[in-house]
RNA sequence: GCGCCUGUAGCUCAGCUGGAUAGAGCAACGGACUUCUAAUCCGUAGGUCGCAGGUUCGAAUCCUGCCAGGCGUACCA
């Protein structure tokens, strides 16, 4: 509707130029959007007073001049108006609004969907935890925001990929083998230190254990780093499964798993230090290889090869990149911790530094996660051991309430989760609110078949009987959805999705509870089932794209 | 010190991509179930958009400075 909007004022625009009626042909982009205030229409449109200066004229007189030519050939206009300062408002005549309804119900599941990517690769990577221990809340919401991003913008057009990044390489996995092997000897009766950089908690002694269990007292016998290197790997591998059944829990399925240690295997790593030797881009300095991030906006060179020889993070984190784009994606997006947000100049800056416009390289910072179960917080240390998984959280509050209550917010913002108020089923709590909409239009549905009725689908006559205020607010409401779905997408805010729905789902539980949608009157009853069956498909298709399931009972 | 993020109703947050009278939920108060699910709805009340300047027809939104909070600032990951 927006669109057609658009379509009037530009050639009417034209129009008016034409007749020597505005001087200059040269015209910004037309911006129209949905007042807020109903008593200014439909849609408004501040043109007039952007073209002011450069028309040089009053912008209510450039407002004039534009409404004496707009042309309506498909008669949607019953009003149009010059307001305030030189807004131009427009509104909709009420028959005009009722084909959004045949559109929901022609496109059902893809209602909503657009070209707006025109095929284009683009990669989503996130969660990418290291396996060094089980995912905690605040991978749960990395995982749902990059989840709904990524299906956002499948949704959108583009061709997506999730991947998960495995950190299964360098230091930390070392000390993951060590955690392990040094409990192993404790369960066979050594006196062991343990130190604190060690992994503290209760799961690695399961591992210990199972690896006693299958392999009696033999690391001992062996070369001590042969036994550490067993441990991590083993360590290693049943963590990466555990965290892919707790992310397969909670509704999220990884195109790909992608392991750092592979750049190595490959000597992609190393390639890649040498070629940006031969730029220039990586130098010699005490020892070290430093690479120059300065010159892409980072405050100071990096080291990317240490002294001992020993490459750094960062080392593989640029073979990485460059492998993605290698791969072809023309976009590669980075879902991180907040914590991470000093590394975004540096990665950046190698992308920048073989060639590839920055832009082709998006990170989205994600906001730490606060837990807290009645208003109190629940202390959480990653290095004691103390802190309460994404899988227990799941368990607890069911996987629907958590992956909606991640996406309440801004990703920019930080986010206190409740565990009771996640659990709570009242309006505190917009998982349910939104899900009862689904249930409710079921119940519905059933009812009506119960009563013979079979044919919910679009009915241009009946559709037209639906006059009440209400019903052309849920309308118009749904209209805007492809809309909302587009602009989460350009701006990979999830948050707008979840936000819409409350809306929608507000106008919903209004008109439920002022109209019957079953009456005596059957073409109305008809009319109204097409009403609310089209709710349903906009609530299920905007919970989908969450990752949320659509009830039909509750 | 420097960098990034945040500051909007009592609380939790939208709005930040300049637009008209700044929104929602919760909490408070008052109402609505013999009806398709009350996990719902209707109404009342609640504001110096952190502070001060600037940009312009117009600023919560953009710029500068200041204040407060969070995070970062490793030859750690």
């Amino acid at each position: 509707m927006k669109d057609k909007i658009k379509g009037i004022i530009e050639s009417s625009v034209l129009r008016a130029h034409k007749s020597k009626e505005l001087p200059s042909a040269e015209f910004p982009d037309i911006e129209v959007e949905v007042p807020k205030i109903a008593s200014h229409g439909d849609f408004s449109t501040n043109i007039a007073m952007v073209a002011a200066s450069v028309q040089k004229m009053p912008p209510r007189k450039i407002a004039e001049a534009i409404l004496k030519h707009i042309e309506d050939p498909g008669h949607i206009l019953a009003k149009t108006e010059i307001a305030g300062p030189g807004f131009i408002n427009f509104f909709i005549s009420t028959g005009a609004w009722h084909p959004v309804l045949r559109k929901i119900h022609q496109e059902d599941v893809t209602y909503g969907a657009s070209n707006l990517g025109q095929g284009k690769k683009i990669q989503v990577e996130f969660v990418s935890s290291n396996p060094t221990g089980p995912l905690h809340v605040g991978h749960g919401r990395g995982a749902a925001v990059g989840d709904s991003v990524a299906n956002i913008l499948r949704c959108c057009g583009y061709d997506v990929q999730k991947e998960y990044y495995i950190n299964d390489s360098g230091r930390q996995i070392n000390t993951l083998g060590q955690s392990v092997y040094l409990r192993y000897k404790a369960l066979l009766g050594e006196e062991i230190q343990f130190p604190q950089e060690c992994y503290q908690g209760d799961y690695i002694r399961d591992y210990a254990k199972d690896i006693l269990d299958r392999k009696g007292k033999a690391l001992l016998d062996q070369d001590e780093a042969q036994s550490i290197l067993f441990c991590a790997r083993f360590a290693a591998r049943r963590i990466i499964s555990e965290i892919r059944k707790d992310l397969s829990d909670f509704g999220v399925e990884f195109d790909n798993w992608f392991s750092e240690q592979s750049l190595y295997d490959t000597g992609k790593v190393s390639a890649v230090v040498e070629a940006f030797k031969d730029k220039h881009i990586i130098y010699e300095k005490e020892g070290a290889l430093w690479f120059k991030t300065t010159d892409f906006g980072d405050e100071k060179d990096r080291v990317v090869v240490r002294q001992n020889g020993q490459t750094t993070y960062f080392a593989s984190d640029i073979a990485y990149h460059m492998d993605k784009f290698a791969r072809g994606f023309d976009r590669v997006i980075d879902v991180w911790g907040a914590d991470h947000h000093g590394y975004i100049p540096r990665v950046t800056g190698a992308v920048e530094a073989s060639g590839l416009s920055r832009d082709r390289f998006n990170v989205i910072l994600v906001q730490l996660v606060n837990l807290l179960r009645e208003g109190e917080p629940i202390a959480m240390s990653t290095r004691a051991g103390e802190f309460v998984t994404l899988n227990e959280v799941v368990k607890e509050v069911g996987r629907d309430a958590a992956r909606f209550i991640f996406l309440t917010r801004h990703y920019d913002s930080p986010l206190d989760f409740d565990l009771e108020l996640a659990k709570k089923k009242t309006n505190d709590n917009p998982v349910f609110y939104v899900q009862y909409v689904h249930a409710r239009i079921s119940s519905i549905l059933r009812k009506g078949r119960e009563r013979g009725m079979r044919e919910f689908g679009w009915d241009k006559t009946a559709a037209e009987m639906l006059q009440e205020p209400e019903e052309l607010q849920l309308i118009k409401t749904m209209g805007r959805y492809p809309e909302v779905v587009e602009d989460s997408a350009k701006y990979m805010e999830p948050h707008r999705i979840t936000f819409y729905l409350m809306e929608l789902a507000s106008c919903f539980h209004a008109y439920y509870n002022k109209h019957r949608v079953l009456t005596d009157d059957p073409t109305l009853s008809k009319a109204r089932l097409c009403l609310v069956l089209a709710v349903q498909k906009v609530i299920r298709n905007g919970l989908s794209l969450l990752g949320v399931s659509a009830p039909d009972k509750m």
